[in-house]
Order: C-alpha cells, then structure tokens, then sequence
DNA sequence: GAGTGGTCTAGACCACCGC
DNA sequence: CGGTGGTCTAGACCACTCT
C-alpha cells in the first residue's frame, strides 16, 4: 500500500517516531530473533525518551514497510511493550506510548543488585555453612526425606557495613559443595546457573514480625520490626532448589514491585 | 501436596495427554479467541491432574492434526501456559507438564476475595469517607495540584469481625462521588471499572514498621508489628488514579506471590 | 469509508536433541 | 537421521474507532 498522506489527522507527534524507528535496521545475521531486537530497541528509545509519552507509533502496515519486517515479527515486539506497560494498543486508534511508571519488579535473587543500584557498597559475613539434617519444615519444601542431609547457609549482608538481612537458606545435598568465598563473592543464583540448575519460577511469602532479642541485636534494627521473606524456588525441570528465609531490618529496607494488567 | 519421590521417571507415554486433547474442539463462534480456548482447556487439564505433571503433550504438527487447528494459534496457547509456568518446552524434547507450583501472584485489589477464599467472611467499616486537601506527597503521587481536594476513603477491613487491614486511598476528585454503601459493597477497583476507568499498572512498595498506640488499638495486633503496602495506581492511559495507603496486622495477614523466569 | 489492531491460516527454514 | 520447538514470512478476515 502507498504510504500515509502529509495532511496527518490530528495526531501528535509521530514525526519523532519515525525518525527513531527508520534508525532500526534487522541484523539477521545474529541469533538474537528480529522480535526481540525491535522490542529491545524501542525500549531503550522510550526509556531514553526519544519516544516521549504519549507518542503514537506508526500503524503496524506502515512498520511493515519502514523495517523491511513481517507483521507477525512486529506484533511480538509490540506485544512485549504491552506486557511491560510502556505502551498501549487500541484497535481502531493506534499505538501509544505510556508515562515510565513501571517500577523494577521485584526479581529472583536480587539483593545484591538491588543494593549497588542505590549506590550502598554491599557485603556479606558467611555466618554458617555446611551440611546439617533437614528440619520437617525444609525437608517438605524441599521435597528430600525428612532428615537427611542439607546444605544450610547462613549469611548477614550488609550495606556500607550496616546489617541490612539475615538470609537462611536450605539446598539440597546434590547442589553441595558450595564454599564460603563464592557465597561472599556471587550471588547464589549464579552459583546454581553454574552448576547447570536454572532458577524458573518462586513461591514467596512476604509478612512482619517482631525481632527477637537475637535478632534485634544482629540486624540492629532500633524498631524491632522485621520485613520477613519465605521463599522456595524451582528450577525449569521443577524441582525444588533452594528455601530461603530472609529478614530484613525494617527501616533500612523495602520491596518494590510492579502489578500488571487486571 | 508434595511428591513422594525427589525425582520423577522420565518418558511417559502420551496416551493420556491424546484423550484430554481430543476432548477439545474450538468454538469458532464465539468471540472467545481459539488459542484463549485451548489454554484454558489445558489449565483446566493439568489443574484437575488429567494432564499430570511429567506428562509429556504431543508434538506441535501433531497438534495441528488432532485439533484441526494452525500451528502459530497453538504456540500462543502454549505460550501462555509457559508464561505461567505450566510446562517447559524444550527444542527436540518437547513439551513436559510441570508440577503446580504456581501460586497466585498478588494481584491488583484482592483483599476482599483473598480472603474469601481463605473461607473467612469478609467486612468493611468505613471511618472517613470525603474530600479533603491533598498533602504535599498525594499530591505528587496523584499528579494533581497541591493542596486540592481530592478523595479519601480510610476503611478498616475485617475478617470474621477480627481487624486485618487499616487501609487509606486517596483518588483525584474527578472520580467522587463514591458512597459509603458502594464501598462497603464492592471492591475500589470495580467501582473505578465503572466509571469507565481501568487500573492497568500499579507500584508497590512493602515494608514493615512498630504501629502507633492508636493504630495497635484499631487493628488490635498483639506484636504490634504492621506490614505496610504503599501503591500507587495508574489507568490504561497512563493516569494516576489511586494512592493506597494499607497497614496489616502482622500476625494474621501475608501477602503471597509467585516469581517467574530470570 | 478508511485505518487501526486482533485473530487465524499456510508454509518455510533453522537449531537442537536423541537414536 | 527424523522429530522437536523457535523463528519468520505472506496473506486473509474481522471488530473497532474516527471522520
């Protein structure tokens, strides 16, 4: 089809559209599919506001032949934004960019990065490691006989040298051995990426508490209130990986997270 | 609910996956998109157990002959089931049915039905109910001027007439008037849905604090320790519709959610 | 009526796995 | 090697919105 006419019917600014996404050229010659470099590509445009909010992007036939790309390969990118709240799509009006209100989702393992993207230097004291037999409680989670032998790590990590969580994890034996420096230097999802294991999905539980005497005196928590968070994580084969319970001082510390769609 | 055996056996037949899937015939006359359809169809099979987890589903071509139906609307439907952590597809292995380990994510608005399927009876008091100025932070958060009047509704929830939830909302005045019985009936987001606005995203931020006197009083919490949820929620059009204010009783009340992918 | 996104189809090539 | 899912293409029809 010919393109669109000059005399634009009252929309706002695509002009700067276009001059962004004529900027996009497919390489077919890398793995990464065309899909995901259109999607990665107008993310960082409206991240860096190249494509202010409230911009309309061109029509998914005008797309089809600015980038030389089939529309189904469009519609995924597309699709991706929409699942990311950067945009929204209406049939019959167009293709609009939203206000950057999407906040990072919590993620799987993330303190550590969480804590160096406010700017704090982050550390961790290896409290306790090692193999212990399994209390009722983890051997269920962690789907092994009640008893048998777990790989237990203790850590209290800190920011800027202030005692932020104190981090109980269980393993299952198989995952062992594991030892003080990579717990200290990695975080423990990579650790298990390396041994082949892909974290995929977590079941978490997030509540409040009082500190115990104990507790209150290691984390330091002044309000004696704890942040705390139970968690087991799964791996892409579905067994259970690790059980976590993590407590948070409650005034160095929040979650944060995103809710889409309804 | 947990399985009897660390470790499943491998190569199930597909005997079981051929009945449940010949079961499904698409309803071309709906408006119900098919590939909605066969998802569902398959959450409900694995749901009931008569897609059991290790089953492995037939082949994508094979699909296509069973159910009369293309190839890319059965890889949407899959998609989906993968999104949610159904199944694991795998490039020359296929496509496995993991165990259900998802559990429900928070979602937006969902105290009220959360604990309804907790089997409690669920009740709302609402303590103030009008406009008033905004502070300086509803303000920002609501992108309205300072100081103008916006809504404020301070409601304690209860379930079987025990204090959960000390929650307060502010909404911009556009969206007034709400009454005390509409509130005290339905849930804030399907009296916004009837206003023709849609929550679409929402920030969260959870923590945890020491209440007051006069908040331990209200929500009567032993511990004295609240788990606080501050959110802010926006329209499918990127407006600020909603800033949520909520204080739990820490000893009987958690919030659950469920993380995916990495 | 013209243009938009939503859906469905048909066919092709490829990377990966197991035998 | 044959079979699997991952990707890309081309074309079609539809529901919807705006004029």
């Amino acid at each position: 089809m010919p393109r669109a006419r000059p005399t634009e019917p009252r929309t706002e600014t695509d002009g700067p559209a276009r001059t962004v996404l004529t900027g996009f050229v497919p390489d077919r010659l890398t793995p990464v599919p065309i899909h995901h470099q259109l999607a990665t590509h107008l993310q960082q445009a409206i991240a860096s506001g190249d494509l202010a909010p409230g911009t309309l992007l061109p029509s998914e036939p005008t797309l089809v032949e600015m980038l030389g790309v089939s529309r189904p390969t469009i519609r995924r990118a597309m699709q991706r934004l929409v699942d990311t709240a950067l945009v929204v799509r209406r049939r019959g009006i167009g293709t609009r960019v939203l206000p950057p209100r999407v906040s990072r989702s919590i993620e799987l393992a993330s303190l550590h990065e969480d804590l160096e993207r406010a700017g704090l230097h982050p550390t961790t004291q290896v409290l306790d490691l090692g193999l212990t037999p399994a209390t009722d409680r983890v051997a269920d989670l962690l789907e092994v006989r009640p008893a048998s032998p777990v790989l237990r790590i203790v850590r209290l990590r800190l920011a800027d040298d202030v005692p932020i969580a104190l981090m109980t994890n269980h393993l299952p034996e198989e995952l062992a051995p594991i030892t003080s420096t990579e717990i200290e230097t990695t975080s423990l999802y990579r650790l298990l990426r390396a041994k082949a294991v892909n974290p995929h999905i977590a079941n978490q539980t997030v509540g409040a508490r009082r500190a115990t005497p104990e507790e209150a005196d290691t984390l330091q928590e002044p309000s004696s209130a704890l942040l705390t968070v139970d968690q087991v994580t799964y791996d892409d084969r579905g067994r259970a990986i690790e059980v976590g319970h993590h407590l948070y001082a409650a005034s160095r510390y929040q979650l944060h997270s995103a809710l889409l769609r309804t």
